[in-house]
DNA sequence: TATAAATAACTGACTGGTCAGTTATTTATC
DNA sequence: GATAAATAACTGACCAGTCAGTTATTTATA
């Protein structure tokens, strides 16, 4: 038996709740490791013996912000419903979820300036959009093979989705007086829905 | 007469156009004044005689991106073609433009995150997209009036547009070798207008 | 059932490099 | 010779990361 128990998934956890709130209010530049320090209640030395750097506390952020929003979507089962209701399922989940994106944004964008220069953080995007596209494109294709869909490239309208999905969100950050996003997420979608649809049928 | 001619709006620019360069390419914090005085040839002392502070910088550079940007739009006439047409060369006029925006993408989306916390970025970025609504709305408005879109909120047409372009964008920041923005913004507008388009006629 | 040994967990004062911004001086132009 | 423009050398606040030392908990021994 060790000595003392193993506490370190929880320390790990604990400060990465910490590091979260403390960079999204402050970003990540302006955050200090004192600042998370006192967040968590622990002293600047623990915080390095689970994380070795700052950029290591971030990019673990980053990480887990992904492996969340995921898990979401892998709740769902597509294969029980029309083309449409799986995509309205799929929007219906990321409207839901969007207070939870909307407090975490300002680390993802911080973020994806990162992207540019940072392999690891590309890699992480790069991932993300991939999941992303393996679950839309399946649907996609299925609703056009059924008739349901007007004959078209899933992977294009995928990312059309995912550009209506995403791009509301940056919308929202560039005003977010005149933007709301659980309206206009699916409003947005409305309109490219109605444009990949079958004409004269209505799928809704 | 001044003893030397004044030189003060070159210099300006001068230091601009290296500052544009050295933060995209590392990056707000990463980029040193240092930096960019080397890269503008003159001594770090004289980018103070220019600006105050590097965020004076960064902001006179931010605010140069957007005013470029409306310069391109405000000098095509779209009163005097269809609705569609119109539409289309407004996406056309993005598409032209992706180069530039990509080279500045680092910067724009690093500012993103700023956005959050500093008051005049938000404001920056609030003013853009109000001239882009400002522009796409009456477009919009029209081809509904005249009966070439069906009846549909103006606003939110506009903002899903507003949302394929920039999120075109935003998934190819994800992924550059998944995404490519001429084809894909194209694509995207494509379907969304078929959505909007009144059934049965093809404006396009 | 003391208590000594072992060690995981934690601390926080300290350091050294960094870099935005300043200043004392020189140069060029009228 | 007045002054705008430019510079090079300088300053000092800042803060990520370190490490010598402390504390808390369990286990082993008598």
């Amino acid at each position: 038996m060790s000595p003392k128990p193993d506490v370190s998934e929880e320390r790990k956890d604990q400060i990465m709740n910490a590091a979260e709130e403390v960079f999204s209010q402050k970003g990540f530049s302006d955050a200090r490791m004192d600042d998370i320090a006192e967040e968590t209640g622990l002293s600047k030395g623990t915080l390095y013996l689970y994380y070795k750097s700052k950029d290591d506390l971030i990019i673990a952020i980053l990480d887990r912000i992904f492996r969340r929003e995921f898990r979401v979507f892998e709740n769902l089962d597509y294969t029980s419903m029309s083309a449409t209701d799986a995509v309205w399922a799929f929007v219906e989940t990321t409207a839901k979820d969007v207070k939870m994106m909307m407090r975490l944004l300002p680390i993802t964008y911080e973020f994806m300036g990162l992207a540019f220069r940072n392999k690891f953080v590309q890699k992480t995007f790069k991932t993300y959009l991939n999941h992303y596209l393996d679950i839309l494109i399946p649907i996609i294709q299925h609703g056009i093979d059924s008739g349901e869909f007007r004959p078209a490239d899933a992977k294009e309208v995928a990312i059309a989705m995912g550009a209506i999905l995403e791009g509301t969100l940056l919308l929202w950050v560039y005003d977010n007086s005149l933007i709301e996003p659980e309206i206009h997420l699916r409003s947005g979608m409305k309109l490219l829905l109605e444009g990949v649809q079958a004409k004269g049928e209505n799928h809704e």
